[in-house]
This record gives C-alpha cells, structure tokens and sequence, in this order.
DNA sequence: GATTTTTGCGAGCAATCGCTCGCGTTTGAA
DNA sequence: TTCAAACGCGAGCGATTGCTCGCAAAAATC
C-alpha cells in the first residue's frame, strides 16, 4: 500500500517525527497524544494522519530512525576496532560514552527505550531499538567470553541492555556537575556483571 | 478532614486496594482506570469516591500498604543477623529472595515500583515504596562500606535500588523454569557492583 | 490546459477518562 | 425508637483521547 511521495510530503515527515520525539520526551509516551504531535509539527490532526496511520507507527518510524542514527554513531565509535583483546576499561567507554551521548542528544529516545514495563503497543513500537541493542551487545560478548553457551549468552545480553536501560534516566537527569559521577557507576555497574561473567 | 468509619467500611477499602492491585497488575498505572478498579471490587464508581478521593490516592494507600508487608517480610528474613560480617551471597540471598518472592506474590507491586519513568503522580504515590528501599539499602550500605562518603552511599544505594526494579520484571516474567537463572543474574549484578565499591 | 494524486485543513465523532451528585438504604449511637 | 452519619448506587458531567471525513489548494502527470 505504498504511496507515492512529494519532496514536501519527505520533509513533513521528518517535522513530525522531530515533534514526536519532542512530544515523547516532554510529555512520556501515552499522554503525548496525537493532536499535541500535530500541533507542535504545526499542521493539522488530519494532516498527520496522511503519513502516518496512527500514533503506533509514528513511534515505529521515531525508533527505526533512531535505530539509524545509533548504528552510525556506533560505527564511527567502533570502527574496526578488536573488541575481544580490547580492556575492559575502554571497552566500556567505547560503549556507554557514545550511548549516554546519544541519550542526551535525543531526549525523546529513553520514552521508547527505558521502560521495563512497557504496554503492548509500545513494546512492539520499540522492539526495533531493542532488537538492534541486543544484536550489538550480544556481538561483543560473543567475542569477549567466548565459552558462553547461546542460551546464557542471551540472556546476558538482556541484562546488559536492561541494566542501561535502568540507567539512562539516572545519568540523564542528573545535574551537569554530577552526571561524571553517574556514568561512572553506570560503568562499575556493567563492568562488575561482565567480570562475573568472565569477560 | 478525617471521618468515622464502619467496620464494613475497613473491609471496602481493603476489597478496593486489593482490586487496584489486580488492576495495576493487568493493566498498568495509567490504564486501571477508577471504573475498572470498583467494577472489580464489585462497586460502582461512587462507591469508590466514598473511601478515597482519587486514582492517586488508592495508589498512594496501595503502596503503604506494600511497605508494611514488605518490612515485616524484611524483619523476618533479617532476624538479628550482622549485616557487616556476612558473606556476600549469603547477604544476596537474604535480600533477594525474599523481595522477589514478594513480587511474585504481589503482582501488582512492580507497577507501582518497578518503573525508570515516572509520571509526577505516580512518582508520589510510589515515593514511600522508594524511599523505605532507599533506607534499608542505605543502611546496609553504611554497615558493609563504611568507608563510603553519605553522599556516595546515597547514590550507590539509588543504583542498587534501580537495578532490581529494572531486573524483576525480568524475573517475574520469566518462566518457572528459567526464573532460578534469571535470580542468579540479578545476584551477579548487585554482587559485581557491590564488590567494585569494596562491599 | 486537463486530470489525477498528494497535501492540507479543522470541525467533530465515538469512546474513554476521572469524577460528581442526587437519592435511597444500612448502621450504630443516643 | 429515633435520626444523623456512613454506605451504596449509577446515570451522566466535562474534558480528552485517537481518529475520520468532506472538501479545497497545490503539485505532478498527461
């Protein structure tokens, strides 16, 4: 069901994803309705809706674009880095340096992103960003403990990517001049885990 | 404003928490509305207004009543135990086990608690479940670190509250079978990062 | 220039929200 | 036995939700 798109139509978009986050971050994700997105985009409820069915995929295409712009901050972070003879110490600034800058770049992503209990649309919503996380954190501890059996290795990825999750909003929301301290533990938290694991 | 109540009015409010808690559980904060939370007390809405004045206010007695159940359930798993000289996974045990038996007898727990992003209102209904945490983590903080400066036992204590509010849903989640591997992840965590503090 | 498709509007729909209010019944103290 | 207070009901309030629909302007296609 495809539909043919003018340059305008692109470009309206954007302006209403880039109020969605907007929206998302000031108001969370289920009071920010879809008239408050239409206004802050400054078009009408009826307009939104000729690019989007409804707010569900609004917040899919929010996270698919996301999704995007992590993989490319990542990979410029990465680059061919070896992850599994790097230090731990590095490793984890590699990781969570870029990740906490994103956070802060983009208020708008934790509303899809640092929620354990999530509602079922919205859990289907953000499963992009999660699937994409998981991916990432299960690559690396695949190269770094080596012995883990697939399924552990599974599930530790979900606790790394919980345990951010968790976190985010701590260091987020934390004063500029404290906020050093956060990441730090942040770092201690996910470092200590991954020494556990052997890694 | 306090006003005189039957006994028959006791045992409503009881019934009506108990029916917020089936609620929250199923539905989540936002979504329990106070119609759904008297329709499964089998009252009418009124009904509900008699006793408590609003949403918040079911939550906020909700939550205190948590609390007490949870600290007796404390006292009992702690007894005069000395927090100081423990071994690790002996303190990791008497902590967790019992606050995830806890939540796996109390469904409707995690939806006051185990939640990064609070709404204002619900942050105050659930601010005495955080800050009863808070205390009794900070005191076994001071007892095991007692090298750790308050305003670093504050913050470390936030971290290890957070982390088990991220990881039980995972937990309870879980199914039978997966849930002791589950448990032994969230110990990892909290023992990695209590051992990284010199705890 | 003619036609089709895309873009745009905004009043307003049905559903739901938290909550009120009038009025009847039950209870317990006097 | 009396009577004020507590309990209970449920229709329905005003506001808000996600969303629709008829219709007009703009742009792309012919």
């Amino acid at each position: 069901m495809e539909r043919r798109r003018q340059a305008r139509g692109e470009r309206r978009m954007a302006e209403i994803l880039d109020a969605a986050a907007d929206a998302f971050a000031e108001l969370g994700y289920e009071k920010a309705s879809t008239n408050a997105i239409a206004a802050r985009a400054g078009i009408s409820p009826g307009s939104l809706y000729q690019f989007f069915p409804g707010k569900e995929a609004v917040a899919r295409a929010l996270a698919d674009r996301f999704v995007a712009d992590m993989a490319s901050a990542h990979a410029a972070a990465f680059g061919e880095a070896d992850v599994a003879a790097m230090d731990l110490g590095e490793l984890l600034d590699r990781v969570v340096d870029p990740l906490v800058a994103f956070n802060l770049a983009n208020p708008g992503f934790k509303a899809l992103f640092a929620r354990p209990d999530m509602p079922s649309a919205l859990a289907e919503s953000s499963q992009p960003i999660q699937a994409a996380m998981l991916g990432q954190v299960e690559a690396i501890l695949g190269a770094r403990v080596p012995g883990l059996a697939p399924a552990d290795r599974a599930r530790s990825a979900r606790v790394l990517v919980r345990i951010f999750q968790a976190m985010t909003p701590l260091v987020t929301a934390a004063p500029d001049e404290e906020r050093p301290a956060e990441i730090a533990e942040l770092k201690k938290v996910l470092g200590g885990y991954l020494t556990s694991l052997g890694g």
